[in-house]
RNA sequence: GCGGUGGUAGCUCAGUUGGUUAGAGUACCGGCCUGUCACGCCGGGGGUCGCGGGUUCGAGUCCCGUCCGCCGCGCCA
């Protein structure tokens, strides 16, 4: 016999009656009869139930066992009576009558609970992230975590990809995020950091005159979590293609994700038309560069309505360049509800709260002479029947409909636009939901203007613009990039691009961004050197593997698909990260502390 | 850094307009129980009501400050 187990906790069937078996796993629940006990025993692949009665040797031993000891059970099969069959179990039609019991392991009074569902709290929870990872819901998160990686491989061996490793302790690069740095014992106030993205590492195996390289990539960045964005690091399917285009990715790329979303969320739509959304429109309609498309709210421009109009706050505000007025249609949801003045106002207030001056709007109600709808709300009564009745007709909209509007300069207002999209879909209940629903959002711009009005790249550094080298002789407001992200459900899974390969061209987009050639040599010299000895053009992307598998095991919060995820605050809690160093520590790497303030 | 929200037993929570000794479930300890599978029944221990200050005859409750958690903003190409 097996030191430990002769079969699993969900091994167990009919077949194996009369069988002498050993189990060893955790107690999971005990129920103490007084002559008969059970004992549900669970391992990693399911429950088993364990029975002892008076007659049995270990009938004393397994009355002490307390939930979520390490035990071994010696026993035999035995088949349960028709009555005593537990449906809701695997192993359901047995148990296994103990004659022997070894503890293996005992364990302290729990400071949570192991079997049940009951929430708590966080912090609790990631103290004892063992004893939470042993639960039902958190074990499932890693399984399924641990089978899309193995699919994702798959798909990426099959189409032809190979994986290779990058380094981890290696250079700084100020691609956009604030870095973790690694002391150099070997160069004192030399510092290695850790990588943000294996972004620089990737191209350079695609001069190496490698093809379809990919990585499970942990990357490393030091900013402020969010629900959907692990603290310290997370992991990405990296991906980069040599003689490619845009086309070539979206290509390669599709049947990967699309295949993953259908195998592991079977129960869910997963659409296959993955529309292509210029930035700026995303922006216009959707108030966001990831927007989520199950909610089929489109935002729209509806300026001509209000210029020169009675509506004095608008028509002001449109003689200022650069202003527009835009509209959210909140059609009437499925529900058949009117949208009425107490929707509105809570959505005027939720913009007030997210820092606008408010939020106008129509709503179209029975008329009270009972001659159809009519127009309510302020902004109507000012622009006057003609407009009101011209901007429903834009909208679409129709009896029991409403619409909001918001007026400025777009980037001022489009946020938050977009968020009261969000509330204004999901409280209608417009959203689709139990669906998968993705667009790239193609044409990032290349550059911004920075609020002390400077020019700065706005996304990434490292891609091509579009129109090569000429485009960059004009205003570099008006180049765009050959980047793209996928966004599905309002969330960015995939960020990528095709990668500007030609060193003239980088040099010259490293200048419109105020970097001399001096400080591009300096800060990516090795990507440069390697630029000037043969180049193919490439490009790929990355997808956040913490986030595909978020959206597949449908949680809210990134923490519950991470093995052992850091706290709001960037703390383990468990292994008691970040710690003070040992003097000696700092000693040898020629530190000091230089307490705050 | 800013905003929202929360903090009462190991855990999940209740606690009214300020009023006697702060409760329940669960877990833990003890007793009873031979068919449960969220077993049941009886009893017991367990509290700095996040912390500090204030108002009051009296504060878990009201006021001020502060700390911590979560969510969002900033930030994250």
């Amino acid at each position: 016999m097996h030191a430990y187990r002769s079969q699993t906790c969900a091994e167990l069937n009919i077949a194996h009656v009369g069988h002498e078996v050993r189990l060893s796993g955790w107690v999971h629940r005990v129920r103490d009869h007084g002559g008969v006990l059970f004992l549900d025993l669970r391992d990693h692949y399911g429950i088993t139930q364990v029975i002892a009665d008076s007659d049995s040797p270990a009938f004393a031993d397994i009355e002490r066992l307390r939930a979520e000891w390490v035990v071994r059970i010696d026993g035999r099969v035995k088949a349960r009576a028709a009555g005593l069959i537990n449906p809701k179990l695997p192993t359901g039609a047995v148990e296994v009558y103990a004659t022997g019991v070894t503890v293996l392991g005992e364990a302290a009074d729990l400071p949570m609970p192991v079997f049940g569902e009951v929430d708590y709290p966080e912090e609790t929870r990631l103290t004892y992230r063992f004893l939470d990872l042993r639960r039902d819901r958190l074990h499932r998160n890693m399984m399924l975590r641990s089978n899309v990686v193995r699919s994702m491989r798959n798909r990426m061996w099959d189409q032809g990809f190979n994986e290779f490793q990058t380094p981890i302790i290696t250079a700084s690069s100020p691609e956009g995020a604030r870095d973790f740095l690694v002391p150099s014992r070997l160069h004192p106030g030399k510092f290695y950091a850790l990588p943000q993205a294996p972004q620089q590492f990737k191209q350079l195996i695609m001069v190496a005159g490698f093809d379809r390289y990919f990585q499970i990539a942990p990357c490393f960045r030091d900013e402020d979590p969010r629900a959907d964005r692990s603290p310290t690091d997370f992991y990405q399917l990296d991906i980069e293609m040599s003689f490619v285009e845009q086309e070539d990715v979206f290509a390669a790329v599709q049947p990967v994700i699309q295949g993953i979303f259908e195998e592991f969320a079977p129960d869910k739509k997963t659409y296959s038309d993955w529309t292509k959304i210029s930035y700026r429109d995303a922006y216009k309609w959707y108030g966001s560069d990831k927007p989520d498309l199950r909610n089929p709210i489109k935002m729209q421009d509806v300026s001509e309505h209000f210029a020169g109009s009675g509506f004095a706050i608008f028509a002001k505000l449109l003689e200022q360049p650069g202003t527009e007025i835009r509209a959210i249609p909140a059609p009437k949801g499925p529900s058949g509800e009117p949208v009425g003045r107490k929707f509105c106002d809570r959505m005027n207030a939720f913009a007030q709260k997210e820092g606008l001056p408010g939020m106008g709007y129509i709503f179209w109600r029975q008329a009270e002479d009972g001659s159809g709808s009519e127009a309510a709300g302020p902004l109507a009564k000012n622009i006057g029947p003609e407009r009101t009745e011209a901007i429903r007709l834009q909208l679409g909209l129709g009896l029991g409909d409403a619409a909001f509007f918001l007026g400025g300069k777009p980037e001022t207002f489009e946020a938050v636009a977009g968020r009261a999209r969000n509330e204004i879909g999901r409280e209608l209940g417009l959203t689709e939901e139990n669906c998968f629903k993705f667009a790239w959002i193609v044409d990032f711009p290349m550059y911004e203007k920075t609020d002390d009005g400077k020019i700065d790249f706005s996304h990434n550094p490292f891609s091509m613009p579009q129109g090569g080298l000429d485009a960059l002789m004009g205003d570099p407001l008006n180049v765009y990039a050959y980047q793209y992200d996928l966004a599905c459900n309002g969330y960015e899974l995939i960020s990528g691009g095709i990668r500007n390969h030609k060193p003239e061209i980088m040099f010259k987009a490293f200048e419109l961004a105020g970097y001399p050639n001096s400080e591009v040599e300096k800060r990516f010299g090795g990507m440069v050197k390697a630029f000037k000895y043969g180049a193919p053009p490439h490009g790929g992307c990355a997808a956040g593997i913490d986030r595909i598998v978020m959206l597949l095991a449908d949680e809210a919060n990134i923490r519950e698909v991470i093995m052992f995820p850091m706290n709001q605050r960037a703390e383990d809690l468990l292994m008691g990260a970040p710690s003070e160093p040992l003097n000696a520590q700092l000693r040898e790497l020629n530190l000091r502390v230089v307490p705050k303030e």
